[in-house]
DNA sequence: TGTACATCAGTGAACGCGCGTTCACTGATGTAC
DNA sequence: TGTACATCAGTGAACGCGCGTTCACTGATGTAC
């Protein structure tokens, strides 16, 4: 009895907390990240000296609504990928997973631009969320890594591997009469050390060249969901879902999905 | 004498001017787009009614300062191209122009904030904007064209075209134990469209094929310049011009520069 | 079960600040005869 | 060259608005005996 009484109160202050950040993240839409806590609990018809009952300021409010938006779209890159029934459909999984990326994006432009955005001014982001940020590249890097240890991305690495090197250790992207041109993947030694850095945790065993191109194809696609939601694709790409698909297929190609 | 007299009130016009534009974006650095027309004008002391005589209002002269951010980048990529004198170098050229992005970015982080990052919200940028902001990827479409032209990039394109397409149109990339596996490049035919209304007026005889891989370059470079600016490498790139450099010499052999 | 007390959500007023924009004005600089 | 007039930069006050945050308070809900 006390105790469901106390749980009852719990449960409306996690109510009323869900409220604020909803009508805040409307807010996002129209303000950008000049958030009002008075537009807010005006919204709500409350006053505004209310909202200091769930928040401690406006930047708390903040960053729990960027932590909720990186956890937002980590969930929506997560599931589109755990979609796919066959795992070993690497391919499909990436498409599939970039797709949601974009398609997260489109539906919450102002979240996006939250996370992926200019930053703040004034505002510093805690370290609270590096992990939530980081659930959405870990989702490549685990489509990678199981290519690999199934062994189908072998290939891919194998031309860059020490004993397989000629002069250069390469990828071929342009065969020019017999002998192929090539892409190189001579990684210099301070951008390997930030790879094998960042594959801790993640994918241990990813060779540093897979990784490079994760990172790559990472930066590719919300690059290109950037430019499109902040406006650098007005008239010059109008087949955008076309554009972001054939970018992604060229992505996959590179990576050996 | 009448003709000088008027001139000097220009002059001093015009310095004016430059001077609201050179305060307003210093504070850019510090308040992000929310530009305070009265805080400039208390650092030049004056009363802030009387910049009304140089802008018709706040938004006039946000659109003046995005207007010469993109000038300014364009003045830096286009000089980093010239710069290099022989100019059938085009992986020099490539090159020499993104890094003069990233270090324009790098030196003026808040005026890129203004023209990359996320929109102002409540300000709708004017058609006047779309010419300076074309400057950039014309420099690295011409040294496309350039390539093609002089012959050099004929083969980056070679197995993509009609005659020569066997199955599939492809450029390799991963050759394994003899028969090539590829980098596709069948273009979508709304993508096709859109590369071919891009390309008109800067490159007009460069192949789709090659455009959509300059696009991939181009979208790679401010991707990495913002990923940089706006956080995303923190605690995960640290060698960060070496980063920036690797990737665009993996895009050069993407290209065939 | 009933009563006394503690917790807590929400109120309303206030503090102290900032903003963009308008408007009638002063006084210096330039123009025309 | 000298005078009358027009132009124009900058002033200062005002309008009407918004903001984040604090604080003493009311009244309902939950807790302990």
């Amino acid at each position: 009895m006390a105790a469901r009484a106390a749980s009852i109160r719990a449960r409306v202050r996690a109510e009323m907390s869900a409220e604020i950040k909803a009508v805040a993240r409307r807010h996002l839409e129209t303000d950008g990240a000049n958030l009002s806590l008075r537009a807010v609990a005006r919204d709500m018809g409350m006053v505004s000296s209310a909202l200091y009952r769930y928040f401690a300021n406006r930047d708390e409010l903040l960053t729990v609504l960027i932590l909720d938006a990186y956890n937002a779209l980590g969930d929506a890159v997560e599931a589109a990928d755990a979609a796919v029934a066959d795992r070993s459909q690497l391919r499909a999984r990436w498409l599939a997973a970039t797709r949601a990326v974009r398609s997260w994006a489109l539906a919450k432009p102002a979240e996006y631009a939250l996370i992926y955005g200019s930053p703040v001014p004034g505002y510093a982001a805690p370290e609270d969320t590096i992990a939530a940020a980081a659930r959405t590249p870990a989702v490549l890097a685990r489509i990678l890594s199981d290519g690999f240890a199934a062994g189908s991305l072998k290939q891919t690495v194998q031309q860059t591997t020490a004993e397989l090197k000629p002069a250069r250790p390469r990828i071929a992207v342009q065969p020019d009469d017999g002998a192929p041109a090539s892409l190189r993947l001579e990684i210099h030694e301070p951008v390997r050390a930030d790879l094998a850095q960042a594959r801790e945790g993640i994918a241990p065993d990813l060779p540093e060249e897979l990784m490079l191109l994760g990172m790559t194809s990472w930066i590719q696609m919300f690059g290109i969901v950037s430019f499109e939601l902040f406006g650098q694709f007005n008239n010059v790409i109008e087949a955008r879902a076309e554009f972001f698909d054939q970018q992604m297929e060229l992505m996959a190609d590179l990576m050996g999905l």
